[in-house]
Parts: C-alpha cells; sequence; structure tokens
DNA sequence: AAAAGTCCCAACCGCCCAAGG
DNA sequence: TCCTTGGGCGGTTGGGACTTT
C-alpha cells in the first residue's frame, strides 16, 4: 500500500493556470500569507487545485520579484560554476541568484545553457552512454537506468572551458601530465570539439574571466563535500609533485560518481587528491593511475599517504578515450 | 501549405526528509 | 521508536510555439 495522496486527485483540476486562479492565488497569499500549510490553502481560497500546485505557482510565477528569461553572461558563469561544483543542486544554485527559480535555472541548463558550453557533440562508441544497435531493449534499459551522466558532465564541462581559458593549461599541455606513457589528453580535446568551432560560442566576456572565479564557493560549503576553500585548493597544488601549478582542482565529487568514471571505459585516465578526513592538511596523498580496462577496482591505486580513513575529494585531471 | 521535427518551459510526479504526535 | 504528514526537491512530461523539410 503507497503513501496517502495529498489531496483528492479526482476533484482537482490540472494543467495550466487561468488568470482568475492566479489572480485569487496571489490575493490570498499577498493579504494573508501561506498560512504555513500549502495543502490546506486551495480550499480556503476556494481553488480546485492541488495544494503543491498552489506551491509551486506562487514560487515559480507569482510571487514578487522573479525574473523569466534573459539570463546574463553573470549568470551563466554562476550557473556553470556551481554545476560543476555541487551538481544539479538547483535549489542551492537559485540561491545564488536573486529573482530565479530553481525551475527556471533547471529549464534554462538542460535547454540552452548546456548545449552552449558542451556543444553537440558524438559520443564515442565505446562510452557507455551510447546503445549499441544490436543490444537487446532489456540491456539498454538496464545500462541507461544504472548511469550517473552528472559526474561525466561535469568533468566534461570543466575541461571544456578550461581547454578555452587557458590553452597552456594542464589539459592542452603534455608536459604538465604525469609519468603515463599512452595518456591521450590532447586527442580527447581535440577530439571532443574543434576549438574554432568553441571559441565563437563564447562570448568575449566568457574568455576573460575564470567560471570558477566569479563564485563564493565558501558560501555553499556545506553543499559540498569536503572542504573547497581557495587555501586548500592551493596548498594542493602546491604539494602536486605530478602535475605543476596549472592544475585545476574540480570539488565536490561523491565516492560513487568517482566510481562511475573510473569504471566508465571511455574514461583512459582519471586522477584523484586523497586525503585523511581527521588528518592535518599536510597529509595528503597524491592518486594517479593510468586506467586500464581490466581494472575496474580502486584497489590498485598508488596511495602516497595511505590511510585507513581516507575519502577522495578532487578530481584533477581525466581523458576521455 | 502541410507534415515532421525540434525547442522550450510550465507543471506534474514521486521520492526524501524533518517535524510532530 | 514508529508512523503520519507536509514541504522541498530533482527528474520528467505534455503540449504549444517555432523551424525545417
Amino acid at each position: 500500500m503507497g503513501r496517502a495522496p495529498c489531496c483528492d486527485k479526482a476533484n482537482v483540476k490540472k494543467g495550466p493556470w487561468s488568470p482568475e486562479e492566479d489572480a485569487k492565488l496571489k490575493a490570498y497569499i499577498e493579504k494573508y500569507g501561506t498560512g504555513g500549510n500549502w495543502i490546506a490553502l486551495p480550499q480556503k481560497i476556494g481553488l480546485k487545485r492541488c495544494g503543491k500546485s498552489c506551491r509551486l505557482r506562487w514560487l515559480n510565477y507569482l510571487r514578487p520579484n522573479i525574473k523569466h528569461g534573459g539570463f546574463t553572461e553573470e549568470e551563466d558563469n554562476i550557473i556553470c560554476s556551481l554545476y560543476i561544483s555541487i551538481g544539479s543542486r538547483w535549489s542551492i544554485i537559485a540561491a545564488q541568484l536573486p529573482g530565479r527559480t530553481d525551475n527556471d535555472i533547471k529549464n534554462y541548463w538542460n535547454t540552452r545553457l548546456k548545449k552552449k558550453i558542451l556543444g553537440r557533440r558524438k559520443q564515442p562508441n565505446t562510452n557507455r552512454f551510447s546503445i549499441p544497435k544490436d543490444v537487446n531493449e532489456e540491456e539498454s534499459t538496464y545500462n541507461l537506468h544504472n548511469l550517473s551522466s552528472s559526474a561525466l558532465e561535469r568533468l566534461q564541462l570543466h575541461m571544456q572551458l578550461q581547454s578555452l581559458q587557458n590553452p597552456l593549461s594542464f589539459y592542452n599541455n603534455p608536459t604538465l601530465w604525469p609519468n603515463l606513457n599512452t595518456n591521450p589528453l590532447h586527442q580527447s580535446v581535440n577530439e571532443n570539439q574543434n576549438s574554432t568551432e568553441l571559441m565563437n560560442q563564447i562570448t568575449p566576456t566568457e574568455k576573460q574571466h575564470s567560471p570558477l572565479s566569479n563564485i563564493k564557493i565558501d558560501e555553499i560549503e556545506n553543499c559540498v563535500k569536503g572542504l573547497s576553500s581557495s587555501d586548500q585548493t592551493l596548498n594542493s597544488t602546491n604539494q602536486s609533485n605530478l602535475l605543476g601549478s596549472e592544475v585545476q582542482i574540480i570539488p565536490g565529487f561523491n565516492e560513487a560518481e568517482l566510481d562511475d568514471l573510473l569504471n566508465d571505459k571511455s574514461c583512459s585516465f582519471l586522477q584523484t587528491e586523497i586525503t585523511q578526513i581527521d588528518g592535518p592538511k599536510d597529509n595528503m596523498g597524491w592518486w594517479c593511475k593510468e586506467f586500464d580496462s581490466s581494472s575496474t577496482s580502486w584497489d590498485s591505486v598508488n596511495v602516497l599517504n595511505q590511510s585507513e580513513e581516507i575519502y577522495r575529494d578532487y578530481v584533477v585531471g581525466y581523458s576521455m578515450q
């Protein structure tokens, strides 16, 4: 037996709101407030709507100072930065953009911004996100339902932006790469998108400003696993004897997301930072490996400062085949 | 001109969580 | 401690608007 519905579905109107309904809801809330009970509110007003529907209508459309459309470049940058850091936490992202709703940002990201930044690239055949034509439907469904595309998408986004902002950065400079002879980072950048095409999609402002520099990450640190403050980022970078100073660090990846990446056969190289949870800052290790398709376990990692209680804070480099 | 395809976004669905009894 | 309830959230969908063929 499932959970009881929040309202009588049979006697509730669905679909677009009429101007009359909008006016009723707006007038009531402006006069009396929500009363802390959305479920009871439609009955008080005489609206044949679900309480949740009223809440959504008010929050996303009727409440004062809502902005619709016309996202600025600065807002684009903030959305990108936060998406890279925390993924699809739309309510948190919306909290950083006054007048914007989580629904608006979610729609904007899914329909426009993602395409603008990532472009429309053909996924490689080896990518587990692609489904061969000859596999049966059951397996296709299984694959789709077991994917967490967020982590991969965030890495792709970060790499794309990084290569645009600094052509000499880690991702485009093989001399900065760790000693992995077959690392195909340069190939991945070139294959992913023609650089001229990409540059045409990005405005001059976007070329000048780092997408990671325009947001106070510490304001949302509670939402990001691990610490992402700038001093730790600096420490981490300085301590790397493998990668040099050009490395950009992507915070906030959790175990499951990193495991997803490790198990993704299109991800041929992955490097993460490992820190001891309760240990001092200087007790950090770097983990680096060339992905071997026969190895899908983290057990084979080379941990420089082994610790029983470790977790993986940052992805610092990756490449796609 | 019409059909087909694509884009866009408002709204819904269902899950999770916290509060309170 | 368990159960119920409402609020909040992210994912998904339906359908109108627009574009392409």
